[in-house]
RNA sequence: GGCCCCGUCGUCUAGUGGUUAGGACACGGCACUUUCACUGCCGCGACACGAGUUCGAAUCUCGUCGGGGUCACCA
């Protein structure tokens, strides 16, 4: 027998990390077994059935390398592949219940229904629906139908049990007793979600159903359905649903919007989208796969990240090529219990990718990130491609996403926009400014200019003047591009150029005085403050996050703002040449780097969030930035009142439940 | 509320009666270093709880607690 396995989602408009990772189990276990996998198109809601809603899904499945055997724009030998298209097979299937016996109208009105479920609900009973005509014959059920269509029910037989073996849960049971026949067709024909699925998966021969757990209770029903049709049951595996990050609940489709924080806003904003684009985009959000893709994630990194994510290859074993994965799929080996989407450790793995890349492609896929933020010009002539070489050369291993380049590297597009922290750590300094223009001086006339040339004549200067290279690397990289942190210095100065360098540090040194007074004001903004890439922002630096814990401050939280008396002085020169010179002072963007922060997808684990409004004038922080504090933050408690966890006791003298998995290390293999 | 599923460091996991409970991310520290990153080393840190079976339980049984999923003429 051939493994076919299938994945069938509805047409959203977006690939949920969720949704891939149950895709990806698929598709991995039927390359296992040589076998095909199957992208079947679950369209049959109306509402939400927008044919340009398909593309991105194929697209995300497309990117990752997670080919389809069998589906649309691929075709296959059971096509049609779009539920909306079959409609005609389930109506035929129900009416071939119907003869049989195995279902029957049901003229019960849906307000009649619903009153009966409540009152059910109220009386702390399970509703099972049993509709009049159950046991009318057959022949006599069709006359009726055929005079006066309405809802069909399937017959579920009563004192039975249902019953799966699992691949993963083990042995699953229902009672037949405590399950209402459920409908499958409706009125106007069209077919219900758990008839259509099973008319589908026994029509495409679908041997092995894998999908989330949350699927477990349709289960029941769709076993029901395949007896009553005389097929054969594949098999089942439910793999345990994807959690939000720190978090014990589902990673849901619903609510989406939450996803995008205040910080994730910026990171999208920082590769150059704009507010409107991230509202009207639902895939511009971390429970997409697109949302990766756009931060320049590796492929391969997302599907080992999520191969990983509830199953495991061995006691110790990350990362690993595709083929592996491939050679080692089993259910075996995949957890029982839920598992939390980690964007941190997701983000370390795209890193371990990238290291392997070649420069080549690494240029390649940095070039669109630096088009998007409008760093560059469309056509990338040799030159610039050139420079763009030399920039990804000197990020190396900084870079582990191709966003993280542009941290370290906007500088070299554009005047630097100096950090306030950084420019006051190195350059309001005893001496710093005699160094730079000294530095100035002895950089106008270097012989060379390349890297290691600079490296050499720049130590050979320091020593007789008792500097330290270390000092001066300080001083020569906040003058020369804004930041304390980047690429090596001199590769950042031979990129830049002899010319640019000095015109750089000229300024700088200008500057300087004006910086005394000025960066204060402004600079409790976490959003720029640190200068650094995606992956290294919030938390202070080491030594300075003690200092502030000792304080009885919040960590995370850098106050640089001057005392009074300071402020004053400086006021008083500051305003004198504010005027001449205000544009020339720091001056930070509200949309791109150094503003650019770590990469925190769905934000930072258990940390306290530091007051986003103190940073009003970081554009739209203000609006959700309270809400999203409280999202970041906060872990999700219910209400001490509200733990649905008595049921159990109250149960445990009334009813016997003879339902329950037996062994729960059991696992039928094959 | 009914039914079903799940419970090993903060997170991902290894573990199928005998282990000092292993690895990875994250975090803290040290070393290397021109910053950061990389790399190496060190550290922090878990079997939800209670009974039972057993010479011996993270592992088997029962119970308790906790978490989740699902209860549609949605998918």
């Amino acid at each position: 027998m051939t493994v076919r396995t299938r994945f069938a989602p509805s047409p959203t408009g977006y690939l949920h990390i969720g949704g891939v990772r149950t895709a990806l189990f698929n598709w991995l276990f039927a390359k296992r077994h040589g076998g095909k996998f199957i992208l079947r198109i679950d369209d049959t809601d109306d509402v939400r059935n927008r044919p340009e809603a398909l593309q991105p899904i194929l697209d995300g499945f497309r990117w990752l390398g997670i080919l389809w055997d069998e589906g649309p724009e691929v075709g296959g030998p059971h096509a049609p592949y779009f539920q909306g298209q079959r409609n005609h097979l389930y109506r035929a299937a129900a009416l071939q219940l119907l003869d049989s016996g195995h279902a029957y109208p049901c003229y019960q009105p849906k307000e009649v229904l619903d009153a009966e479920r409540k009152e059910a609900e109220k009386a702390k009973q399970n509703y099972v629906h049993r509709g009049v005509h159950r046991d009318t014959p057959a022949a006599e059920n069709r006359r009726l139908y055929d005079e006066k269509p309405t809802t069909l029910r399937l017959k579920i037989t009563p004192g039975a049990v249902i019953a799966i073996d699992d691949q993963i849960r083990g042995r699953v049971e229902w009672q037949t007793d405590l399950m209402g026949d459920p409908v499958i067709l409706r009125p106007d024909g069209r077919a219900l979600y758990n008839f259509a699925t099973v008319v589908d998966d026994a029509g495409l021969e679908i041997t092995h159903v894998i999908r989330a757990a949350e699927h477990l209770t349709n289960t029941a029903t769709q076993v029901a359905v395949y007896e009553a049709l005389g097929a054969k049951t594949p098999i089942f595996a439910h793999i345990p649903v994807v959690n939000e990050p720190n978090s014990k609940k589902k990673l849901s489709k619903r609510d989406m919007k939450k996803f995008v924080t205040a910080e994730i806003r910026g990171m999208l904003r920082a590769i150059g989208w704009t507010d409107a684009d991230i509202e009207s985009r639902d895939d511009l959000n971390p429970a997409t796969v697109a949302f990766y893709r756009e931060m320049g994630y590796l492929p391969a990194g997302l599907v080992n990240y999520l191969a990983r994510l509830g199953w495991s290859l061995d006691d110790k074993t990350e990362v690993m090529p595709l083929e592996t994965m491939i050679a080692n799929f089993s259910f075996e080996r995949v957890n029982d219990a839920p598992a939390s989407f980690d964007p941190e450790k997701l983000h370390w793995v795209a890193g371990e990718y990238m290291k392997q890349l070649p420069l080549a492609e690494r240029i390649a896929g940095v070039i669109p990130i630096l088009r998007r933020a409008k760093l560059i010009d469309d056509p990338v002539t040799p030159e610039l491609q050139r420079k763009i070489e030399r920039i990804v050369e000197a990020c190396g291993e900084r870079l582990k996403i191709f966003a993280d380049v542009l941290p370290y590297s906007t500088f070299f597009f554009r005047a630097p926009e100096y950090d306030p922290a950084a420019v006051k750590k190195r350059l309001h300094k005893e001496g710093a400014k005699q160094t730079l223009r000294e530095a100035g001086e002895f950089l106008k006339a270097t012989p060379s200019f390349e890297t290691a040339d600079l490296e050499r004549e720049l130590k050979a200067w320091c020593e007789p003047k008792q500097l330290k290279i270390g000092d001066l690397n300080h001083i020569l990289r906040v003058a020369t591009t804004g930041i304390g942190v980047g690429p090596g210095l001199f590769e950042c100065l031979s990129i830049l150029g002899r010319e640019e360098t000095l015109a750089r540090i000229v300024a700088a040194a200008k500057r300087h005085v004006l910086f005394l007074g000025f960066h204060h004001e402004k600079s409790s903004s976490r959003h720029r403050r640190r200068g650094r890439g995606f992956r290294h922002a919030l938390p202070a630096p080491p030594r300075q996050r003690r200092r502030l814990r000792m304080s009885g401050r919040r960590s995370g939280e850098t106050d640089v703002s001057p005392r009074p008396a300071r402020l004053a002085s400086r006021l008083g020169h500051h305003r004198r040449i504010a005027g001449v010179q205000a544009q020339g002072r720091h001056r930070v963007s509200r949309h791109q780097a150094p503003g650019v922060r770590r990469h925190r997808p769905f934000g930072r684990p258990g940390a306290r969030v530091p007051s986003l409004r103190q940073g009003s004038d970081r554009a739209g922080a203000g609006d959700d930035a309270d809400e999203s504090a409280d999202r970041l933050g906060v872990p999700r408690h219910r209400d001490p009142g509200d733990r649905g966890c008595h049921s159990r006791q109250e149960d445990h003298d009334g009813e016997e439940v003879p339902i329950r998995r037996r062994g729960r290390g059991r696992r039928v293999r094959r």
